[in-house]
DNA sequence: CTTGACTCTGTACCATAGTACGGAGTGAAT
DNA sequence: ATTCACTCCGTACTATGGTACAGAGTCAAG
């Protein structure tokens, strides 16, 4: 157990803490910082990192993100786009955009996923045989097809 | 120009056709075969690859899966969810659950990705100042309450 | 029957995203 | 003062998901 954790306000903590508490180790830590993905934070005067404590939630969304299949470099843009959203607020809000609407596409993909895999459910529960695979089609198709889809949904061109 | 295409009926397609179709390259196919994720095709007698048409569907659905943030070996549960269906469906009912309620968990969190991307741009776009990111909180908090089954960490670390 | 695009196999190489390790310094408790 | 977990840094190694040849065979057209 660690000795730490003491000095009242918590107000920064070290590598292994925000390591523990966002489900990483140590190592990845300093893999995002030489990746410019966390910032480097204060150190003490020994070389000690002190992290502030939101780094936690950073370290945790990048997780999560790339489970959702971004990229590292994603997530960076993901995480700048907070940064500086007002400056330019034109060039952001175009690559904002993009990546609102590429989330969008995954949400419409999973959804179909989600159909298809709860159809498969109900069927294996009935019984009866599965017809072909709606997962495949509803998926695969949709590359092309959905964007089609998704302009006459929206009712705007891209 | 392929010379090919022709033979009136479609009935199969050699790998440049699949790679084509599907946006990978050749190589890819070979390497899906090498992973197991794609069945080995029948084989002319020259050794060459005579693919079913479907494959194309496969190959595509593999490709936005991974885009999805499943790995390969998932993509192959996936793909692999849906033959073995009725067979022992007790086990198979399992890992389709399991299948679907991580795709709801991504689902939820990319809504609130969108969500917080939808606030980005309108906070922009009215020009007053983003108090704090929401993007952040939302999705990184989450990894502890929506998926409370951290079973494999048992507590007392801290 | 030659040509050129396409295919085969195997092996080597690449980028991304970490993980592990060695050797040395730090620092709080005993 | 010693101990021992924790930290530092750099480098090397790993796994995943491809990509890129090299060298040889295939096949349809000219």
């Amino acid at each position: 157990m660690a000795v730490v954790e003491e000095g009242g306000d918590m107000a920064t903590l070290r590598t292994a803490e925000v390591a523990e508490q966002a489900g990483v180790n140590v190592e990845t830590l300093r893999f995002y910082e030489r990746k410019g993905i966390l910032p480097e934070p204060p150190r003490r005067a020994s070389g000690y990192r002190e992290y502030p404590p939101e780094t936690v939630e950073r370290v945790r969304f990048i997780k999560r993100a790339q489970e959702l299949g971004f990229s590292l470099r994603e997530v960076q843009d993901l995480l700048e786009l907070r940064q500086t959203a007002r400056a330019k607020a034109g060039r952001v809000r175009k690559v904002a955009e993009a990546k609102l609407e590429e989330i969008e596409h995954k949400i419409r993909d999973l959804e179909a996923m989600k159909l298809s895999l709860t159809e498969l459910l109900c069927a294996c529960d009935g019984q009866k045989p599965i017809a072909s695979c709606p997962i495949i089609e509803t998926l695969s198709g949709c590359e092309r097809c959905q964007q089609k889809e998704a302009a006459e949904q929206q009712g705007g061109g891209r």
